[in-house]
DNA sequence: TCAAGATGATCAG
DNA sequence: TGATCCTCTTGAT
């Protein structure tokens, strides 16, 4: 499930689990082994996310460099590891704790420059307070590809991804084929600082949840289906179905290689 | 038992 | 734009 919130959240657990402890570091399936032997032992520095990448860097310079892609996972657990279950490509274990990752698309050992190197080519992430949506807006502005498309394009927005694409452009009453150049400044303002309320939400509980009491106008049905994905949301994977505000029927094509969700009269072409 | 699909990204053409 | 990779779950057969 990983969009940027699944990915910040997880890079304070790792901090909570292993920060400032040497950690065993291995590779059960057997696909990371020389990265995880060159920082097998050493103290976990600090875990960091930017975007859907995660960093962990470690005492002696070397960085675990990993993306979870579409299907990836990486949980951490307390208590001593039980023999490691399916293909586990790296595993961390520390005196109280340990963690296993699956099915990422990238996970590779790098050394600090390199890990500049991706950072630098990311946009800004909403979760970081050091992030400038005005950097975001200056692409976005200048572009004719749709908005839907820019919100997923990690370099343009780093941590977007199909979900918060979909409810963000719901919320903000925007239709995901807008070009980006007919963004005003004032409606990306606004749906910036949306992004950024809904991912810190987000965070703090491990799911999205777009419906929430604080944000449902009074006209508003309720209740929002609960997605297999285990939130509340207003449109995503809801084809067919009739929109929670209208009532009209939610409509979907792809868009910047995957299913984009929209509502034709909450979101109107302009 | 098998195929399809999933919240992502890259590469070739 | 389409093919491909990564792994697991779900639903059809």
């Amino acid at each position: 499930m990983p969009e940027g919130h699944t990915l910040f959240r997880l890079a304070g657990e790792l901090n909570a689990a292993f920060a400032g402890q040497p950690v065993e570091v291995s590779s059960p399936q057997g696909r990371f082994t020389d990265g995880a032997a060159a920082v097998d032992g050493h103290v976990l520095e600090l875990a960091e996310s930017a975007g859907k990448h995660l960093f962990i860097r470690f005492e002696g310079g070397g960085v675990v460099h990993v993306h979870l892609g579409l299907i990836g996972a990486f949980g951490v657990e307390e208590g001593t590891p039980p023999d490691p279950v399916g293909a586990v490509r790296l595993r961390l274990v520390g005196p109280m704790a340990y963690a296993d990752l699956r099915g990422a698309t990238t996970c590779e050992l790098l050394s600090e420059p390199s890990a500049k190197q991706i950072l630098a080519r990311l946009g800004p992430d909403p979760l970081r307070p050091d992030a400038d949506p005005d950097k975001a807006f200056d692409r976005i502005r200048t572009s004719k590809k749709p908005v839907g498309a820019l919100l997923m394009d990690q370099s343009v927005l780093a941590g977007v991804g199909n979900v918060y694409r979909a409810e963000s452009l719901f919320r903000a009453r925007l239709h995901p084929l807008t070009p980006g150049h007919k963004v005003s400044r004032r409606r990306w303002k606004a749906l910036w600082h949306d992004i950024v309320d809904l991912m810190e939400y987000g965070v703090q509980t491990g799911r999205i949840d777009t419906v929430r009491p604080e944000h449902e106008p009074a006209s508003m049905a309720r209740p929002a289906r609960i997605d297999d994905h285990g939130g509340e949301v207003y449109v995503y994977r809801r084809h067919g179905q009739p929109c929670h505000a209208c009532g009209s029927i939610v409509r979907t094509r792809v868009l910047a290689g995957r299913n984009l969700f929209w509502c034709p009269t909450c979101q109107r072409r302009r």
